[in-house]
DNA sequence: ATTTGATTTAAACATGCGTTTGAATCATAC
DNA sequence: GTATGATTCAAACGCATGTTTAAATCAAAT
């Protein structure tokens, strides 16, 4: 007899859920057939059964996650794009990268978030045929909207360099998000002073620290040593 | 007979040369024992002989790179705040960030930043007990020190804020680092636009975008829209 | 030349992993 | 109740990896 009837789900839809919730906390590689099983109450086999396989199952769930994710921030990009046109302004830099914060750094859901990241920095470090495939078709246009939106908002940086800093921009949310918890190093160097586990102090600094990364231009001038409108305060010690 | 008598190294040193090389192109996890002795021209068992263990030689290879960039880094910092005492003046930001992007993306030495990004990345990702030794014996002090340094040539931002934009600058450069070579992503999204390989614009950009995001400070408004002097220009379509 | 300790070598060992297998069990239709 | 197909299960398989072993080889001292 069993005892899963009514409450608890069907096999496959518990392994899924739970390769969600692991796949976040231990990343892709963090998480094992078996342990995922376990967690799930199902037998090892059953991840193969019903998934053909813990590479179809990840593709599965990021696949989705990233889907998500892009319908969402195309949607938002729309909004902002809509909004500056009615007042034929450009659109607001800062509504620009808060949105694309706001897919990994988000209070409602942070599940998805660390998802998104947990993806893309694995293509990142060690891609492979998978992370390949979601990658190019989930996230690619999102990114190639996003480079387009932000030379909009920041009229002042070349195609070229509204493309570095796009890519500079996604690696500083992701290293920030892969260092949760207490024992991230930023909370630990910070004495305490910073808690990335606090969404949205996390956030507000993410967006403050893009959005002063793309106001500016290059700033460099002909030569090497450029210290531009320096006061000359005193020299704090230490 | 031996024919490495004169011109080879020593078993051990080579191994150690390999490693480094290995380390930095593949990754930690991305190099095995076997694959390592094969190019070092060494039986599979010399690693451990010699090293007592892949760990002990990753410990060897990236505590002495830590070691060797942390001394640099240092020193630079001296300088450049020791020339800003001279002139009674503010250490100059740019200047300070350029030194610390200068340890992991250099002209003359690329294979020792890759090693630190790996280091750190590896860290960040799946921390285990040497990496944690490694980064607390010989990274964490430059970090502390860079922050102070940051806090003084950004004054305008709080402590806590210099914490969150240090780390986020740590993320952008180290993901960057990692997205090396023609697959690169960036360079594909831009349509070749942008080369990671080209270390000298890379550090250009790095700089520039991150002197950015270190001048501006907290700029958010009480209420959550804030959209500060954007001049209303015509609307750029697509 | 012999001895001795360090080094090198091929082979095996131990472990963790994703996966497969074949029998047992369940749910459902007849 | 029985047949049938889907599901679950314990067990084993295959493979890659880090490590160990014990014999073989080398280099240097005597």
């Amino acid at each position: 007899m069993r005892l899963n009837h009514t409450i608890e789900k069907q096999t496959k839809s518990r392994i899924r859920h739970v390769a969600e919730e692991m796949f976040a906390t231990h990343g892709i590689g963090g998480v094992t057939t078996r342990a995922l099983a376990e967690k799930a109450g199902a037998n090892t086999a059953a991840v193969n059964y019903h998934f053909g396989g813990k590479d179809n199952l990840a593709t599965e769930v990021f696949r989705d996650v990233a889907h998500r994710s892009t319908v969402r921030r195309l949607a938002n990009l729309d909004r902002i794009e809509a909004e500056a046109r009615a007042k034929n302004a450009r659109p607001d830099l800062r509504a620009v990268i808060e949105s694309f914060v706001d897919a990994y750094v988000n209070e409602d859901d942070p599940r998805t978030g660390l998802l998104l990241a947990r993806l893309v920095l694995k293509h990142r470090v060690e891609p492979n045929e998978w992370t390949r495939a979601v990658v190019r078709d989930e996230l690619d246009r999102v990114a190639e909207r996003y480079v387009v939106a932000l030379g909009n908002a920041a009229p002042q940086l070349g195609p070229a360099e509204v493309h570095w800093r796009y890519h500079f921009m996604v690696g500083s949310i992701l290293m920030t998000l892969s260092d949760d918890g207490p024992e991230s190093r930023l909370q630990r160097l910070s004495g305490g002073l910073c808690k990335p586990a606090d969404k949205r102090v996390l956030r507000s600094q993410l967006v403050d620290f893009l959005t002063g990364a793309f106001l500016i231009g290059n700033q460099a001038g002909p030569d090497d040593d450029g210290h531009p409108e320096q006061a000359g305060g005193s020299p704090v010690d230490d």
